[in-house]
DNA sequence: GGCTTATATTACTCATGGGTAAGAAAAAGT
DNA sequence: ACTTTTTCTTACCCATGAGTAATATAAGCC
């Protein structure tokens, strides 16, 4: 994991580089402890002494990675939603039907609601975020609401999808959806990729029209899944 | 406001009632408020304090009707639940397939997720209740997904729901149900009817077999709608 | 009226936990 | 080795809000 050319005084930015490095590592620690705690006990429950306890640090040494315990939750949330907009950029940039993109939707999104950054998405509250944090998660909700739409749109434009309410069907799926993060726990009887294959027939069999409902795949179980979409997210800057 | 027959000292008893009434009033109006209040901010960040205050009296003055925050909380859910339980005791004993036991389960809980207490029954978190009260929570939960999947695995015997993963169904099914609870709010351009109207048919078509799939009553808005369902549940004792 | 009980208020206690200050320890830079 | 910067700890501060004690007020009761 560290093939750097040589032990070199050479270059004076190695260093530098990889204090970087180390520093990002542990703000990514810190997440993960913070996301699991905080999923495990409720933001408010949660305290810092126990985050820091689990890193095997004291509370304020927290405090030169994040500004606040709110930055953190924020934080937390950002990189689940970094997950979501990859994985839109990815479908949105696919060339296929509404129904397809829709199916693919529901799948990313059903796996990503089992993971913690996921799940973090719709288990902690923008309330407890500062205005201008709010602001962001809002609007980001916003963003996932009307890509659900405009899938569903797209669908009935081009005929893959039966003409209904897709304000009404982009509830009722999304719903479906951020339940997941709630009743998911690893280790469960439900595997993700269980669900999510699931999820993408089920939510979308009932919007399908009948030319474009394709004679069910029936995939003999031989582990066609392959990329788990892998997106490219680009890393935050800031 | 106090339209009591006579000055009478006929009947004691009636003095009595009616003090025992005026509690249980301002209890109810306690929990009409604080439920509100726990909705709006979330139950962390809403005060004693200010509940009391939209009540026009004082927090300790609270606690001459419950004993705690949480048992404040507890009994919002409660409310929710008695609505839960009675409608599903209904339906029940209701004499339709399946299909329509599910149908009926789906409207009811659609309407009941609109309302405050309904709303409290996945908008609260268990575990801010006592190891005690979160325990009877949780009991009801599983009640209720257990409810889902027997009235789905009811169906599929009678022949009304094809054969499919009740579990799975159940899931998906609640999940959009209780995701109303979340993004409804009153005077939006959806109303509590068309949404459970809507749901009731939306998250079961998926699931009806050929021959169960009713040509669509086309209900003619006639306002149908009566009984929002009485339930015979008994007031707690304790 | 006077006695009792229910209900409310004012004025507190007190645990909790986020956040800060001052300085030690470790690492980097020279 | 000495200095400087980063990182972390110990020891605090302090706002908040649930819950309590003592007491006043109002209502029911005889």
């Amino acid at each position: 994991m560290d093939g750097r050319p040589a032990t070199d005084q050479t270059s004076p930015w190695m260093p530098f580089e990889n204090r970087r490095r180390a520093r990002d590592e542990k703000r990514e620690a810190v997440l993960r402890t913070a996301v699991q705690l905080f999923l495990e006990q409720g933001y408010h429950r949660a305290t810092l002494n126990e985050v820091a306890e689990r890193l095997n640090i004291t509370k304020p040494a927290l405090y030169n990675y994040f500004r606040s315990k709110e930055d953190i939750l924020f934080e937390c949330w950002a990189l689940g939603q970094e997950q979501v907009d990859g994985f839109i950029a990815a479908i949105d940039g696919s060339r296929q039907a509404g129904l397809g993109k829709l199916r693919a939707l529901v799948h990313s999104y059903a796996e990503t609601m089992a993971t913690d950054f996921g799940a973090s998405l719709v288990r902690f509250d923008p309330r407890d975020l500062s205005p201008a944090n709010a602001k962001i998660v809002r609007a980001a909700k916003r963003g996932i609401d009307q890509t659900f739409r405009r899938y569903i749109t797209e669908g009935i434009a081009d005929g893959s999808i039966k003409p209904c309410d897709p304000k009404m069907a982009a509830f009722a799926i999304a719903g479906s959806l951020n339940w997941i993060g709630h009743w998911y726990q690893r280790g469960g009887a439900l595997t993700p990729d269980a669900i999510a294959d699931d999820f993408a027939e089920r939510l979308t069999e009932g919007l399908a029209t009948a030319r474009s409902n394709k004679p069910r795949p029936k995939k003999p179980a031989t582990k066609t899944k392959k990329s788990t979409t892998k997106a490219p997210t680009p890393r935050r800057t800031k």
